[in-house]
DNA sequence: CGATTAGTTGAGCCCGTTCAACCATCGTGG
DNA sequence: CCACGATGGTTGAACGGGCTCAACTAATCG
């Protein structure tokens, strides 16, 4: 148990919360907690399960605390782009704005622990740390948002693979630290999925996880379970 | 001038500046406009003029007052991708981060208005409002960079040259309000800047415009300035 | 078992790239 | 004044990476 942060007169919904550690709910006093959490409801989705839906007005917010959401665009015609993947404990919603414009779905089994946008943007007013903690946080995504628009732009479809299954390492490998030489990992997203995240077709992912196969870079059993021996030689196929 | 705003005690600098208006600074007090205006420069920079430096630190943030600023990244071996256009009055930094991921250049002429970063770190701790500003600013970024996610990876090189002179129409034409059916508008980039933001080359882009002329959609006047008659006819070109 | 869904593999095609020639504009110096 | 090179843009022809279309395999479930 950590020492740096109080526990007593936490909710017992919070206290060994994620998102109170390295999440946004970080920035809020016990008070404050007890106060939200009389709001708050903890949730679970199964996989494929759409929690934010395009143009309709969104009355919660929530954190993810386990499993994986994709944030999804689609043009009229169908055509779809994955735009954002979030993981735990990354905060879901857009503040200050009716509505949405993009799509949340559960990519996994995903658990949400959700509260009314109100009550946030009343705390928000009260403790401006909150506030500076979903700065901090939708920072990250615009860096990522941009890391990924250069995977689009310019690179291969063999680079896009390997900085994806890179990133996913990243985020998924239990205890993945920055020294780690492999990883192992289920792959959150189907084929179908993958190809809309990185602007390809099912063919061309396949194709390419095959490759990487065949060139003893990956292993990859029951098509989701990937094992990265050497991440060095991984991401020297990314192409950054 | 407007009535809105109370004007006295405000640093001459700031009086008639958007960024006061539209941007960050209108979260500041005349007072804290004055202490801010202490450390603040504002200077031009030409077209090319390198303004942030890739992995290099970064002393001081600004706001954009006339021109385009592009943010670009590159992979090793010289590819590049623009990964953002700013405009004024937006806001140019990365807070809470030594250094840069990424280069900031003036695509056009640009007027700046710079301060050095600890001091708006200092302002956003007396005022939260800054720090509000400054997220919803991000957030409009974010979702920008989001919009053109779908663009690299789903839409055709037709759709994405459609969908660039529009988000520049809006961005630059003078009084292009939501209701105009005509605009015209000097492009900021070069053939070779719009291929590096739309991810493409030179030559598909150089086609592309080509056809749009042809086909009656825009006309072009000294390759950089562009008229649009017909707003709606480009929109049906755009894929979204 | 067949039915269904997810993934793989193959063959051919097409959009956008590559490579190359050409054109327009502009500033420079003889 | 024109010749000159430099820069930015256009256009053409051929190539190729990734897409399309289609057949096939694997796993799951009734």
């Amino acid at each position: 148990m950590r020492e740096d942060i109080h526990t007593t007169g936490i909710p017992a919904l919070c206290v060994s919360c994620e998102a109170r550690h390295r999440g946004v709910c970080g920035a809020l006093s016990s008070d404050q907690l007890v106060a939200l959490s009389k709001s708050t409801k903890r949730h679970k989705a199964e996989a494929g399960k759409e929690l934010v839906s395009d143009s309709r007005s969104v009355e919660r917010f929530a954190n993810v605390l386990s499993g994986v959401v994709k944030l999804t665009k689609t043009l009229s015609d169908g055509r779809q782009q994955i735009v954002g993947l979030q993981f735990a404990p990354d905060f879901l919603g857009r503040p200050f704005q009716a509505e949405s414009s993009l799509t949340a779905e559960a990519a996994t089994e995903v658990e949400l622990c959700s509260f009314p946008r109100q009550a946030l943007e009343r705390l928000m007013k009260e403790q401006p740390d909150l506030e500076h903690r979903l700065l901090e946080q939708k920072l990250r995504e615009l860096d990522q948002a941009r890391d990924w628009m250069v995977a689009l732009g310019r690179k291969t479809a063999a680079e896009k693979i390997a900085s994806f299954l890179l990133m996913i390492a990243r985020n998924i490998d239990p205890a993945a630290g920055p020294e780690r030489r492999s990883a192992a990992f289920e792959l959150p997203l189907s084929r179908a999925e993958i190809a809309d995240f990185l602007g390809l077709t099912i063919e061309t992912v396949s194709r390419q996880i095959t490759r990487l196969r065949g060139e003893n870079v990956i292993r990859v059993e029951n098509n989701r379970h990937v094992i990265v021996d050497d991440i060095g030689r991984l991401a020297a196929r990314a192409g950054d």
